[in-house]
RNA sequence: GGGGCUAUAGCUCAGUUGGCUAGAGCGCAGCAUUCACAUUGCUGAGGCCCAUGGUUCGAGUCCAUGUAGCCCCACCA
């Protein structure tokens, strides 16, 4: 088919990719040295965002460029159910109806949850398609799959058989408006303007008092001591005696512990051991006993003073710091900036709360996963990454996987009516009450952390423990993700790997940045500033967009979203369509003819960047691996060999080079190289995906520098003419059989009138290596000339002397290697030689 | 308090064992124009590579200190 005028990708890239399913082109190569990574699993809650473009980007070059290695790759999709972000957006969609998760029974809500996402999914797979990710739909994994449920089952058992996973009451951090616990690491942190309240408690006997310092006054209720230094000399003499509690009548003791810091605050610290993670330490060193009051749903209470019942967390402490003052227990205040802990989600502060959980003892994994690491079992790219993630595991805590939710893995514990400390394990968790021994052990209501089962996903994806794939493609080569999730996900995933499989999951982790907008800023909806990446498909192409996010991606860093650059990969795209149009147009009898300058100069230059490219695309240097052929299919093939092959076409390598380029070309631009594939039929009844890159003859290097001189020649020109804005001038040459052979292109390229052997009547002389050459830029236009010549000469001299002072250096001579002096050298032969001819030519002019 | 990153042309960014006369894309200026492509071609102007010191024959690149910005972890009564 007659390829249009420009390439419109909309039309060509759903019919691709269903070519490419159609015949299985994502399935592994039966043949090859294995190449396996996975898509890190897509939360089923929403659409496709930038930071997905970016990923499934990276991911999908490297596999295709994998395949044009002739490796057997596997590249393994898959979904998350993403427990509580799921939930939470769920929830959103019930209260737009004007209901709430409190509506539905925990049964009802997951089936709801359960329909949305599965519908979401759909719509997320016809996304990832359209990103072009050659993925093996086959291999398509969801986590609430029953392997995955399976696996997460497996991993829990036998953590809980090895004695590292524990329940205990701890306070954990939760919610109250989501009404579910956290992991540590889930909690965001902020710095807040806040307030440092001293509340004077009187002695129980005799006068006096001892003044605390608080940020949280409401949590006084729940006090059950006052600790002090034990060597703060103000305090040593109370210590021992009690305290009555204001406002409750309550009597505490004043204890000693070394925790307390003399110098902050009034040096005396009220211990709430419900609260606050510290007092918690505090109480369980001195057994304190733990009065909570504030419950789950942030509200102080039943049990506190009556006018406090019931308020929430706010309105109880300005209610009480109000009573203290009026009862006058206040004894001033000071203005503090301090971090709270805030729902990442929800933004509603984080109440330490007592509550019983899972926990997993992390010290033993991540002592593996360090040896791992040390032992340089995985690649981190960037390197940095892998100091970060040491730094999270040799001070790791342990990890809460307990998750008051519907939406999750329901996790395999069951409880015994009549011994609250009898925990079993068991999988019947689609039974609420199950009966052993007589016993009747009711199911724990809780779901496990999403990042609990996602942990598994190398393996699991890959069908372990005994499948023919996890044979053959574990530990993957290459897990990519965002160095967002560098703790949450990859450091997890090394150490469950580890624990399950004695392995680590991959032998390589390479991390990219967040995508912000144009400014650097982060995308987000409040700002207005989000692009969605299926709309830029839509104007631009799948390809372009792909080229945009890629091009100066660096892992680790940033990067901003600049639409330029997608319009610059829409251009390329279209660079490759004119080409095909070219080659097309030219199309005859594919046999080789004798090759032409030219020719021996292109196929020189396919070798340098071939071997160039597939450095950098081992070394995973996506972006300078794809400016690498960008310049290469641009500016050489299109600008020089097209241009010369107009004038001398040799048909059959000019398709040759057109496969040759759409391979090279195909991970960065899958659609429109397959596109044009197809279109010209240039291997028929074949795929452009999965076909390894292809040797050409090698050029021979001396008409390869021979062509370059005409290159030069004809850039002199062209800047020659720029210069002095001079038309129609005649070019005529001394006797030379390249410059002979190459006149009709050096006239077509440089819009010269004429170019005809001769001796140069009239005209200017110009200095070009060896061959003469003169212009009739006639004499009005010689002032100008003369500028370019100074200019000219001014840097060359400058370049001379630079030469010079350097290999008069001695200890230049003598300590750098020899073939960089020796190229000193050559480059000073050749200055020294270009400055004489532009000199030449300077007096030649004054005659 | 601990760990990590960033600073290069107007903008967005490359620059991996130190050899750089520092690059790209966009933007800007000038010129061109049916015949693969205006999603084009040609020419050009733009940089004390954050600062100071050090190592070296040689530093954008390595080291130290500082300045400015950013991220993460821990703590903050």
């Amino acid at each position: 088919m007659k390829l249009s005028k420009s390439y419109q990708p909309h039309k060509h890239e759903p019919v691709i990719y269903s070519l490419w399913e159609s015949h299985n082109a994502f399935r592994p190569a039966r043949k090859g040295r294995p190449y396996s990574l996975v898509m890190p699993p897509v939360n089923a809650n929403g659409n496709l965002h930038m930071g997905h473009a970016l990923t499934f980007s990276i991911q999908d070059i490297v596999a295709r460029y994998q395949r044009s290695q002739g490796k057997s790759v596997l590249f393994i999709p898959g979904a998350d159910h993403a427990g509580f972000e799921t939930q939470v957006v769920f929830e959103r969609e019930l209260a737009k109806a004007g209901k709430s998760r409190f509506d539905y029974s925990r049964e009802e809500l997951y089936k709801n949850i359960f329909n949305f996402v599965d519908q979401n999914r759909t719509n997320l797979h016809t996304q990832i398609r359209r990103l072009g990710a050659s993925v093996d739909w086959t291999c398509y994994t969801f986590s609430l799959d029953p392997t995955v449920v399976r696996q997460a089952y497996a991993t829990f058992h036998s953590m809980w058989r090895q004695g590292l996973i524990y329940r205990g009451e701890r306070l954990v951090n939760f919610c109250t408006y989501h009404g579910t616990a956290f992991a540590d690491i889930e909690v965001v942190h902020k710095e807040e303007q806040g307030k440092l309240w001293h509340i004077s408690y009187p002695l129980t006997e005799g006068k006096g008092s001892v003044v605390v310092a608080t940020t949280r006054p409401e949590t006084m209720l729940g006090d059950t001591a006052v600790a002090v230094n034990p060597l703060d000399k103000r305090y040593q003499k109370l210590i021992g005696k009690t305290l009555r509690l204001p406002l409750t009548n309550r009597e505490i003791p004043i204890i000693a512990d070394s925790y307390i810091d003399p110098d902050y605050g009034t040096g005396a610290v009220k211990i709430t051991p419900a609260h606050d993670p510290n007092d918690f330490n505090i109480g369980e060193r001195h057994d304190l006993p733990k009065v909570t009051v504030i419950g789950f749903d942030g509200r102080l209470v039943h049990d506190v003073p009556e006018p406090f019942k019931g308020l929430t967390v706010e309105e109880g402490r300005e209610a009480i710091i109000n009573t203290l003052s009026d009862n006058g227990y206040l004894a001033g205040s000071e203005d503090l900036v301090h971090s709270v802990g805030h729902c990442y989600k929800c933004g509603t502060v984080i109440e330490p709360l007592l509550m019983e959980q899972w926990f997993i003892d992390m010290k033993p994994l991540a002592k593996q996963a360090i040896a791992a690491i040390r032992a340089g079992e995985i690649e981190f790219i960037p390197e940095a990454k892998q100091e970060q993630l040491m730094n999270y595991l040799e001070n790791i805590r342990d990890w809460n996987i307990s998750r008051q939710i519907a939406w999750g893995i329901p996790i395999p514990a069951f409880v015994n009516e009549n011994d609250p400390g009898d925990w079993i394990y068991d999988e019947r968790v689609d039974q609420e009450v199950i009966e052993i021994n007589n016993n009747t052990y009711r199911r724990d209501p809780d779901v496990f952390d999403t990042w609990f089962s996602s942990s598994s996903w190398p393996y699991v994806t890959l069908g372990f423990p005994d499948s023919d794939y996890y044979q053959r493609f574990y530990p993957l080569e290459l897990m990519e993700s965002g160095f967002d999730i560098l703790y949450q996900w990859i450091g997890r995933m090394i150490m469950l790997g580890l624990f399950v499989t004695k392995h680590v999951p991959f032998k390589r982790v390479y991390l990219h940045g967040m995508i912000t907008d144009e400014h650097g800023r982060k995308m987000s909806k409040s700002v207005g500033n989000v692009i969605n990446p299926m709309e830029v498909i839509d104007t631009y192409g799948s390809d372009a967009l792909r080229i945009g996010i890629i091009s100066g991606q660096t892992p680790g860093n940033n990067q901003s979203y600049v639409s330029a650059k997608v319009i610059g990969g829409r251009n390329f795209c279209n660079k490759l369509w004119n080409i095909a149009r070219f080659v097309q147009d030219k199309a005859g009898s594919d046999q080789l003819v004798e090759l032409s300058l030219a020719d021996h100069w292109i196929l020189n230059r396919y070798d340098m960047v071939v071997r160039s490219y597939c450095k950098l695309m081992d070394s995973y240097r996506f972006s300078e691996a794809y400016e690498e052929i960008y310049h290469f299919i641009w500016d050489d093939i299109a600008d020089w060999y097209i241009e010369a092959s107009k004038v001398c076409l040799n048909s059959g390598l000019v398709k040759q080079l057109l496969e040759a380029i759409l391979i090279l070309a195909h991970p960065f631009a899958p659609f429109v190289t397959e596109t044009i594939w197809q279109n010209l039929a240039l291997v028929p009844d074949s795929l452009l995906s999965g076909r390894q890159l292809v040797d050409l003859p090698k050029g021979n290097k001396q008409s390869a520098a021979n062509f370059n001189t005409i290159i030069g020649l004809i850039n002199l020109v062209r800047s020659m003419l720029v210069a002095t804005g001079t038309k129609d001038v005649r070019l005529t040459y001394s006797n030379s059989s390249l410059l002979k052979e190459h006149a009709s292109l050096i006239k077509q390229l440089t819009g010269v009138s004429s170019v005809t052997l001769g001796s140069g009547e009239g005209g200017v002389e110009i200095a070009y290596s060896k061959h003469k050459v003169w212009l009739d830029i006639g004499h009005d236009r010689e002032a100008a000339y003369k500028q370019q010549l100074d200019n000219q000469i001014q840097q060359e001299a400058r370049r001379v002397m630079q030469l010079e002072t350097r290999l008069k250096n001695s200890q230049y001579v003598k300590r750098a290697p020899a073939d960089l002096v020796e190229q000193s050298h050559a480059q000073l032969v050749a200055s020294r030689q270009n400055l004489r001819q532009l000199k030449d030519e300077k007096q030649r002019l004054a005659h």
